[in-house]
DNA sequence: GAAACGTGGGC
DNA sequence: TGCCCAAGTTT
């Protein structure tokens, strides 16, 4: 990495923390996370989620399952419904799993290295050094999206609202400047200018404290102008809605009473979202097929449907 | 490496 | 209104 960019990048880094003792977000699970499990669930919570939402979930999880070995021992279906609204449900089972996984091979107590981390179903990259820097203190380099828009913008001069480097140059770019003492402070503080006024559209440079120091801080003037290729979702569309749309629905209705008959959950699905019997019929079989398959729900002897 | 995976908010 | 996006991971 050129010296004349780190150099940038250092003061840049100096004005960022300083502006952050004044300007983080404030969220109340900053303030009551203890331990390294509430980081696990915390940080598991926030993959491809607004952080925002975090709040409206974390607290009431931790008090369902205050302990690791209490997640551990929860039954599935318990924990899918405190999961429930969150999204991506598969995060559930997997925080499940890595919990019992946890309890049998290290005694309960959440891994410190980056290696049993990433071994952990659920946690990849970003989650694993995020966890040893927000609960580890540890002099590790955690890459989301936010950090990698920054630092991009930071380093070059970008063309397009949407340009970003690779994650592993924006890794060498980080691990190149992490601050010593003050390397969750540092993360946190990339993050929220991130999601607050370096945001991926419309970017606020005018208010950014970094705007001096950024060679793309003329994006803001030119946001309208960076017409970006839009390339068209492949996702297969369902009656009006890609399948995890009809998946999430239809496990949130599994979820929120006793058992189901097929023909239970095809009436709801057919009336609640206004499809032809015919049409909720065919959505449910096939979404019905993949949840069992997937082990959120079974299938009773009796033929019902119910969380696993 | 592309595609799949939920949900709610912003513009 | 409809699309884009958000503290990514898995296959």
């Amino acid at each position: 990495m050129r010296e004349s960019l780190r150099a940038r990048l250092i003061l840049a880094q100096k004005t960022l923390l300083r502006w952050h003792r004044r300007n983080a977000r404030v969220f109340s699970w900053r303030h009551t996370i203890r331990n390294p499990y509430e980081v696990l669930i915390c940080e598991t919570m926030g993959q491809q989620t607004q952080a925002s939402r975090i709040e409206l979930f974390l607290n009431r999880f931790l008090q369902v399952f205050p302990t690791v070995e209490i997640l551990a021992e929860a039954k599935q279906s318990d924990v899918i419904r405190a999961w429930q609204g969150l999204g991506y449900n598969r995060r559930a089972l997997n925080l499940h799993k890595a919990a019992q996984t946890i309890v049998r091979l290290y005694d309960a107590i959440i891994p410190n290295t980056e290696k049993n981390l990433l071994a952990l179903p659920g946690v990849g990259p970003y989650t694993a050094r995020a966890i040893l820097v927000f609960a580890f203190k540890k002099q590790v380099s955690a890459v989301d999206v936010n950090v990698s828009r920054v630092l991009t913008r930071l380093s070059k001069k970008v063309k397009t609202t949407s340009e970003i480097l690779a994650t592993e140059k924006v890794q060498t770019i980080n691990i190149a400047i992490l601050p010593k003492r003050n390397n969750r402070e540092w993360h946190e503080a990339l993050m929220d200018l991130g999601a607050t006024i370096c945001i991926k559209r419309n970017p606020k440079c005018s208010i950014c404290p970094l705007n001096t120091l950024c060679p793309s801080s003329s994006l803001e003037s030119k946001k309208s102008a960076s017409a970006v290729i839009k390339k068209t979702s492949t996702e297969k569309i369902y009656f009006g809605q890609p399948k995890r749309i009809w998946r999430g629905r239809i496990l949130a209705f599994i979820a929120s009473t006793k058992k189901k008959t097929f023909d239970t959950i095809c009436e709801f699905t057919a009336k609640e979202y206004m499809l032809e019997r015919s049409d909720a019929s065919s959505i449910c079989t096939v979404v019905i097929k993949e949840l069992t398959g997937e082990g959120f729900i079974t299938k009773r002897a009796d033929g019902s449907y119910e969380l696993a």
